[in-house]
RNA sequence: GGGGACGUAGUUCAGUUGGUUAGAACGCUGCCCUGUCACGGCAGAGGCCGCGGGUUCGAGUCCCGUCGUCCCCGCCA
């Protein structure tokens, strides 16, 4: 027997036909001589009614099924009678009158029903995945990333690039995240590991003449989890041969614009861009959130002797943040946002207004016209301690004084993104379909590495610095801006890319200011400089989270919400109960012993 | 590694100051019901209160530990 129609597809204009529907009953409402099941598959539902007086043995067999069955159901679609319509559902004006009745397969009581309005709870959802996935809600956000995927394949394929597979057992390469370890039987003791990113193999890619790639490819990486980190998550990495920054920016707004069209929702390119500075300075944030007001220094608003009086730093930033439409706070409201705050170093905080207002007339007014407030919207400040705080690091080279007001910034910008959550009901600026996206370019090359008490890469060591930088590569590593650029959506990082090194002189400097010896930097890249020597075309790319695109797009919490098989904060798939120890033998032919304790 | 929230019926939750027989809704089982669509009505079954220990005459409730899920910080080039 072959299905004629899916669950969704019955309308009025097919009234008269037979048809034959397969799929899982969804709701079954008996009335006795009358009975009445929904049968659902991923296209919607069906109403299927047995009639004891049309046919009592069909009647019969239909008392049987329960929630979950498999069936299918033979009969006519019947144009309900006007007041029987259903108007919630796409099929409610029809329903198909039985003939005959199969069932595919039964069910056991599932934990719980697809149909259910209430949600268990997510240790559930994974451990019976399958029964989760045939909820409405996940059936979609499925379908949204499979066109999502698709309309960015058939942009990129259109524009002349190549999908092209990288391995997933590959090197271990021990910078940035921890890497996914994978045993070799054939040499034992030795590993490969699974990309972080194909960072480097679509670098050699360019080096080998394929001049534009791309790949929606798995990527895997040791960190502790959060709701918009898995272990395993999807990029969308692409990498061009002789671009601009700019070549790059047009690529990826082109496939956005694709893949929000194919979700339903327009965007407007070319998206606008910000400088790292600006956006520290303006957003306190490398991720800014445009939907709300950026900060403003209102530093130059205060008197001399009002510092003082507040002990608060002449030479800082003192940030006024806005938060729209929030009202007047009680004091209640107040003590529950002090913990929203973190002082980074010397930052602290003014959450009362008002007080400021009472004692400071003239400059609160200043402040109300710079920062352009509103007098409903909530006005905190954020600046500086006046006492020098003590810095956990010695040594003089480092720009101490600009990493204060960068502390201030992020401490600000932090209680910003906080504060504009806890009154999302207020300012309202969250309601979906309002995406802001935004270009942060002249990222710093380097970040210094408390721990390690080193240069470290901001972005990944073959990113290339801007050319005017070059000479201060040794002498001032902080001042070097690297030509890389971050795509951000709602204070949300989608992804990261940059203008590569292709000259393996310029990239051994770069290794030397991390502080690579040449042999450290010959046993971890060698492959790679010794590529570099034979010609490498200029050349650069990004990659993009497919997974957090679909994530906004589906208006999901989390990851979980968009990836079908997702593991727990834990990093185990509840699902199939992984990861697991494996037997004596298998350890023994990898050449490993586990330590016991 | 650190902080926070949660764990009670198949599911979602309630459970007072520590007190006698642990409740509700949905789901499940049976019966009734010819126009329902979150059908309705009646009856019923269903509990290692996550696990282990402690305090107490008495623990779902208090304390300690442990396991699990979620959120955040660190971490994520």
């Amino acid at each position: 027997m072959q299905r004629t129609h899916t669950c969704g597809a019955l309308r009025v204009s097919d009234a008269g036909r037979k048809a034959v529907l397969m799929g899982w009953v969804n709701r079954r409402r008996d009335l006795g001589s009358l009975i009445f099941i929904d049968v659902r598959d991923r296209t919607g539902a069906t109403q299927v009614v047995f009639d004891r007086e049309r046919n009592p043995a069909l009647h019969d067999k239909a008392e049987v099924l329960r929630n979950e069955y498999v069936v299918a159901a033979i009969g006519t679609v019947k144009k309900r009678d006007p007041n029987t319509v259903n108007k919630n559902i796409p099929t409610g004006e029809v329903e198909l009158v039985a003939d005959e009745l199969r069932i595919l397969n039964q069910a056991k009581q599932p934990p719980f029903l697809p149909s259910e309005t209430v949600l268990p709870n997510e240790e559930m959802r994974l451990k019976y995945r399958y029964i989760d996935l045939r909820r409405d809600a996940m059936q979609f956000n499925i379908e949204l990333r499979h066109k999502v995927a698709m309309a960015i394949r058939g942009y990129l394929s259109a524009k002349g690039f190549f999908e092209i597979e990288t391995p997933f057992m590959t090197r271990s390469t021990p910078e940035g995240a921890r890497d996914y370890l994978v045993p070799s039987r054939v040499q034992p003791g030795s590993f490969y590991a699974l990309p972080q990113s194909p960072q480097l193999f679509k670098q050699i890619l360019m080096i080998s003449g394929f001049d534009k790639y791309f790949q929606i490819v798995r990527c895997f990486r040791d960190e502790d989890l959060r709701a918009d980190r898995q272990p395993e998550f999807t990029q969308i990495d692409l990498e061009m041969s002789y671009p601009q920054p700019d070549r790059v920016y047009e690529v990826v707004e082109g496939f956005l614009t694709a893949a929000f069209k194919a979700a339903g929702f327009q965007i407007k390119t070319p998206f606008p861009r910000m400088t790292y500075d600006e956006a520290i300075r303006l957003y306190g944030s490398d991720k800014p959130d445009l939907r709300l007001p950026p900060m403003t220094d209102v530093r130059d608003t205060f008197a001399q002797e009002n510092l003082s009086n507040l002990a608060v730093s002449a030479s800082s930033p003192i940030v006024a943040i806005c938060i729209p439409k929030v009202g007047e706070l009680s004091r209640k409201e107040r003590d529950d946002i002090k913990p929203l705050f973190s002082g980074r170093g010397n930052a602290k905080l003014f959450e009362d207004f008002k007080r400021l207002e009472k004692s400071f007339p003239e400059t609160a007014a200043k402040i109300r016209e710079k920062s352009g407030a509103q007098p409903e919207d909530l006005i905190v400040i954020v600046a500086a301690d006046s006492k020098p705080a003590t810095h956990p690091s010695e040594g003089g080279v480092k720009p101490e004084v600009k990493q204060h007001d960068h502390a201030v910034y992020t401490a600000a910008g932090l209680l910003r993104v906080a504060l504009a959550q806890r009154y999302a009901a207020q300012h309202g600026a969250f309601v979906r379909r309002d995406f802001r996206f935004l270009w942060v370019t002249d990222f710093p090359m380097f970040e210094w590495d408390e721990q390690g008490k080193r240069w470290a890469a901001a972005h990944h060591p073959f990113t290339s610095p801007h050319e005017r930088d070059m000479d201060k590569l040794q002498s001032d590593p902080a001042s070097v801006r690297a030509l890389a650029y971050d795509v951000v959506l709602n204070g949300t990082e989608l992804g990261s890319g940059s203008i590569r090194i292709h000259r393996q002189d310029i990239q051994r400097t770069i290794f030397h200011a991390l502080g690579m010896t040449e042999e450290e930097a010959h046993t971890r890249f060698g492959f790679f400089l010794e590529a570099l020597e034979y010609g490498t075309p200029p050349h650069g790319g990004i990659a993009l989270g497919l997974d957090r695109i679909v994530m906004i797009l589906a208006g999901a919490e989390s990851l979980r919400e968009v990836i079908p098989f997702p593991k727990t904060a834990r990093a185990v798939d509840l699902m199939v109960d992984a990861p697991t120890p494996v037997s004596e033998a298998q350890l023994k032919e990898l050449g490993i012993q586990v330590k016991k304790n």
